[in-house]
DNA sequence: GCGACAG
DNA sequence: ATCTTGTCGC
């Protein structure tokens, strides 16, 4: 049962509202959230549409920093096995250069939406922008310049993912990881996507991605030596696809980029300290 | 309508 | 997302 009301839902509403992101039509349409989450899949596809071309208005795909990058965030949620509500999420923050972690927190979470391919983001950004919230009010001086999360940005059907809309929702530089391709018309795993991957030899390697109407919307890049598999990179908010790879080129130890893989690491962890108790 | 499908 | 050890190779 998905039967309850996400208690994020009134800090949603006026951190939109704050941030002009929404007329009078668009905070009904957010009001009516959490009663969509309890009604059928069409109906709530419907309405993930309609909320995700309103936000995506917002959406900056290029570079717009203020001040130095220095810290880089990673979310990530992990679940309990047979427990599709019971989950926990974290945020790691590290330091760019050194790639140590300056800060770090977890908190469980109980998920009231569930998951629909192509709109991961009303499941996920929920708890994210809470959780951002609270470490911008209780730590602000740790708060990321910049936040990866494991999920596409503008590689995405609508070109409005995961990355995308945490980064509209919170207002932060975003940009989505993803460990597999989000296929869609135009981009799929076939041959030539396979032979493409075979010709990213070193660390740093990359090509683009493009969507059906031929627009450039994410890239497949190589992150270490050892790594056959690429990871696929996208804009979410506020940064440019270079950008993107080289912040994720620059915090990639293995494979995967190291604030997301901490992240996945402590909350895993934290997961199972608390069902032990 | 059917199949595919980020986490 | 989750289950799951060792094992082969640089």
């Amino acid at each position: 049962m998905n039967a309850c009301w996400p208690n994020s839902i009134a800090d949603r509403i006026f951190q939109l509202y704050m941030l002009d992101y929404l007329d009078g039509w668009q905070i009904l349409a957010v009001l009516l959230l959490p009663l969509i989450y309890l009604c059928r899949r069409p109906i709530k596809i419907a309405y993930f549409n309609i909320l995700q071309s309103v936000l995506k208005r917002r959406v900056k795909f290029s570079d717009c920093y203020i001040g130095q990058l220095k810290y880089v965030g990673g979310i990530d949620i992990s679940f309990v096995k047979d427990d599709a509500v019971h989950a926990c999420i974290s945020l790691v923050v590290l330091d760019i250069e050194s790639l140590e972690t300056v800060f770090s927190r977890n908190k469980m979470i109980h998920m009231t939406c569930e998951y629909i391919p192509g709109y991961l983001a009303f499941r996920e950004t929920p708890h994210i922008s809470k959780l951002l919230k609270k470490v911008r009010d209780d730590c602000p001086m740790f708060y990321p310049d910049v936040l990866i999360v494991d999920g596409n940005g503008r590689l995405h059907r609508k070109e409005f993912g995961l990355a995308c809309q945490t980064g509209v929702t919170c207002d932060i530089p975003c940009v989505g990881v993803a460990k597999n391709l989000y296929q869609m018309e135009g981009c799929l795993r076939d041959n030539e996507h396979k032979s493409a991957i075979d010709k990213l030899k070193s660390p740093g390697d990359k090509f683009e991605i493009r969507n059906k109407k031929n627009t450039v919307i994410g890239c497949a890049l190589r992150t270490t030596a050892a790594s056959t598999k690429p990871v696929y990179v996208s804009e979410g908010h506020r940064v440019s696809l270079d950008t993107a790879c080289r912040v994720v080129a620059k915090c990639s130890k293995y494979r995967v980029p190291e604030p997301v893989r901490l992240a996945d690491i402590l909350s895993r962890e934290a997961l199972r300290q608390s069902e032990k108790s």
